[in-house]
DNA sequence: TTTGGAAATGTTATAGCATTACATGACTTG
DNA sequence: CAAGTCATGTAATGCTATAACATTTCCAAA
């Protein structure tokens, strides 16, 4: 389980409010949401959210230059995840596949390739959009 | 093999650029390359990468906001393909798994999920710069 | 041949995303 | 209490992308 207790105040500020929102909220978003709890300029939520990244709190979507909740606070453990992105509803659905990330490193590592971060992400819609 | 001869100006101006490159460039970088060549404002550069990405023929790497070239012209099927991106040299391996996009299309389908595009990106440090 | 429509182009302005640079404050640890 | 580290505050800037609108090009149908 991840320590939420020692974030500091803009961390924490930030974090809830993606939490709250359950769906990705750009970096500007998050600003003018908490502008009312003092948040004034961008880089006061670049750097909370740098922080919540690296604790693996919140994950940074690629393709949305957004940001969401991490789904599985208790399980930041596999470090490649994805999403699947509705862009209809903007919901996210994070999952992990061993064997995935399994065919991944082995193509990676048959190059010698030394990877550090790997990015994952399926835009479409949903079951409920698509009707 | 993909059509390059009904390219239009524009189009072919930014898609050499990208070939001559060999390695991502941005929108921006792109413009600069081509001011000589007269081109002067960002949407037409972004207009001609719109199309060369519908035609297969540019990708667009989103976890750099940048694009390159496609590394195989001989076939435009609008697959699922995954990059290994090197952060010190740039250079870009483009290689698809059929596995990787069968577990992907099986969790996806589990869901009821309409996939339409998906990006796989993995940044790290190439055979050559790692020494 | 003309005409009308689709696609491409040109241009300006603006919106949205992210970082640099520098100053200040808070807390810890020796 | 001094030094160091981490978080914060603020202003300015730079990078990425699109909106809106005018114009041109080209080709096919009348």
């Amino acid at each position: 389980m991840i320590d939420t207790t020692d974030l500091t105040r803009n961390q924490d500020l930030v974090f809830k409010a993606l939490v709250d929102a359950a769906v990705p909220l750009s970096a500007y978003t998050i600003l003018d949401r908490l502008r009312d709890s003092g948040l004034r300029a961008p880089l006061q939520v670049y750097r909370a959210l740098n922080t919540l990244c690296e604790k693996g709190l919140v994950h940074r979507l690629e393709s949305l230059n957004a940001f969401v909740a991490c789904a599985r606070p208790d399980c930041h453990r596999h470090e490649t995840v994805a999403f699947a992105i509705c862009d209809q509803c903007n919901q996210v659905s994070e999952f992990s596949d061993t064997e995935v990330e399994a065919r991944l490193d082995a193509w990676v590592r048959g190059r010698e390739f030394r990877a550090e971060r790997t990015t994952i992400e399926i835009r479409g819609t949903c079951k409920g959009c698509a009707g």
